[in-house]
DNA sequence: CTCGTGCCTGCATACGTATGTAGACTAGTG
DNA sequence: CACTAGTCTACATACGTATGCAGGCACGAG
């Protein structure tokens, strides 16, 4: 691979003038600039991002940390992240964080990368606190802890537990369950105090055999959906933590012959690509998901611009999106 | 943040002692080492990887090039080639290609990554053989070039399209219709014609009207589904490029009340995740997409290692999964 | 003719790590 | 006691780029 010695060479110039003739510095002759531009292409030369970085202290990259790939919320999160990126001309570098151990701070503070967006964070993680600590600078996507110390971008989880329950309520259901998020995540404690409030505050009951706590997968959706409605009384409504386990839940009770809506109506969160396709039509909450990643890119680059900027706390307003999956009770069979 | 110079200053070292002594040099004292790591320790020391890639000229980085990153296919690639990746403690840097102008090689090229994987090559790019002239190592994955002398690891695609072929025709199909990917990647291309060879053996017509060529997407898959079902003579089976075009086709079905399979047969190809839900049980061509990717990650890393070996290409079967979209044909209502 | 000014360009160096080589020191042996 | 072998550490330098600073050159003015 040629560098920029060699171009200078070709040039009869020295290093210098050519990393300045490239990067159009007008101190720079236009002729000499020119003729080392001629040299470049003549090499094939491509600036080398290991020298540049080393010497700006800059990387162009960002590091994204979710704790799966394979979950298809965070898929669409990391192509709106890459998007919102891409338009600022950096790079993303995936990582995910297995929940136990948590990921290593280090694998973000070894200078590979200008920043950081955290999308999956526990409520109880060092790694924000850390990273503060560090310098580094981060910014909180979808989930988060709840010092507000920390730039974060959210949706108004509490908002659309609410706007569910509402829902659920206005149909004229009165036996709900609810398949919740795990305790120790922002989103899935938050959607659950939305939707229980509304709930205690209309004297409807939830108790802990119509309520549980699982992780954000299709398995949990599908196996609790089985549970609950194996019950005697099975539940008329079912709010789940996101629209991955609604979907779970969903097939549960396509595959056990249960018909959505007339049986059992199912609401979501999160809005995801896959709930509106005909064949699933779900009824869900919406995170605007492609306004949140720019909103947290633009939040990290003024973080990264000035990293003594107070912290800000952006809520984007949830959205009930009404499809096919919810309808008022049927009469007991 | 603190330097192998600030550790080397605290423990009274030089700083490549400091650098051998964390490399666990045997050629360090024992009661250096305790001291160095001590040192680190203390200062919270992590090693710079900007410094390092210049001086080792290795980054740890394999670049990822896809060309949206919305597909849910490619978003399932992703996934395979990060576990693999992360297997072998390498990052991954995700880069998307705009089919046109093709992705820039000097994005490649300016030293950021050991290597990339490239999933979404064109018959007709200039990628590969740019990469293989400037040096840069690769492998390419689902789709490719037709020249052998580039590593490759590919779904046996062609087989998988007689698979089909012969499914539909041992069905009792005769009136068949096809929604082909496109003719400028390999894997449309061979689809077809695995496809299109068994049905001419069996003297089974596929006029141009019941045979497409379209972009991988959902929305091609749903229009084009909805146009020959709006036919004076419905096709009775459909053979789709992939599933994600399947799925398409499958949505816009249930959308217009034909039932499938009782009056459409529907054949997809990858398997994605999405298609063994109840609400899908799309019957599909499976890659072995996990297997496909630790193949390719492996070969790219026998490429890192010794630039000079001979290319090889591994074509992995494909397999026909059976589920809920396919039957006989109706009779004529 | 000389001096000053402004425009270019080169010199020196920093960034942080890894590594080849030389040197210092200890211990062991004749 | 002297020499050698062996073990450990420091010195020097490379990696490729960016940038502060100084110097050179030409031109214009006095």
């Amino acid at each position: 691979m040629p560098t920029s010695h060699d171009v200078a060479r070709l040039a009869g110039v020295s290093q210098p003038t050519v990393s300045r003739a490239l990067s159009d510095d007008p101190r720079v002759a236009r002729a000499t600039r020119q003729r080392v531009r001629r040299a470049a292409i003549e090499l094939g030369y491509v600036p080398s991002r290991r020298g540049r970085s080393l010497s700006t202290r800059r990387t162009g990259q960002i590091a994204v940390v979710v704790s799966e790939l394979s979950n298809p919320f965070y898929m669409q999160t990391i192509a709106c992240i890459y998007d919102a990126l891409e338009a600022l001309g950096q790079r993303m570098v995936v990582l995910t964080e297995p929940p136990v151990p948590s990921i290593s701070a280090e694998r973000l503070l070894d200078g590979s990368v200008d920043g950081a967006i955290l999308a999956t964070t526990l409520l109880d993680s060092s790694l924000p606190a850390e990273l503060a600590l560090r310098g580094l600078p981060f910014v909180q996507l979808n989930r988060g802890v709840d010092e507000r110390e920390f730039d974060a971008c959210m949706t108004d989880n509490r908002d659309g537990g609410r706007l569910a329950a509402e829902l659920l309520l206005g149909l004229g259901h009165r036996h709900i369950a609810m398949i919740a998020g795990p305790a120790d995540t922002s989103t899935g404690r938050d959607r659950e105090a939305g939707f229980r409030a509304v709930l205690a505050a209309a004297a409807v009951q939830l108790p802990d055999e119509r309520a549980a706590r699982v992780p954000f997968t299709f398995a949990s959706g599908y196996e609790l959906a089985v549970e609950m409605l194996a019950a005697d009384r099975p539940p008329t409504a079912l709010f789940c933590a996101n629209d991955v386990v609604a979907l779970g839940a969903l097939n549960a009770a396509r595959a056990h012959g249960v018909d959505v809506p007339g049986q059992l109506t199912v609401v979501g969160f999160d809005d995801v690509e896959i709930s509106s396709w005909e064949v699933v039509q779900l009824t869900t909450l919406r995170q605007d998901l492609p306004r949140m990643a720019s909103e947290a890119v633009a939040l990290l680059g003024a973080r990264i611009a000035d990293p003594g900027r107070p912290a800000s706390r952006v809520i984007v307003p949830t959205v009930l999106i009404e499809r096919a999956t919810h309808g008022p009770p049927c009469a007991v069979p």
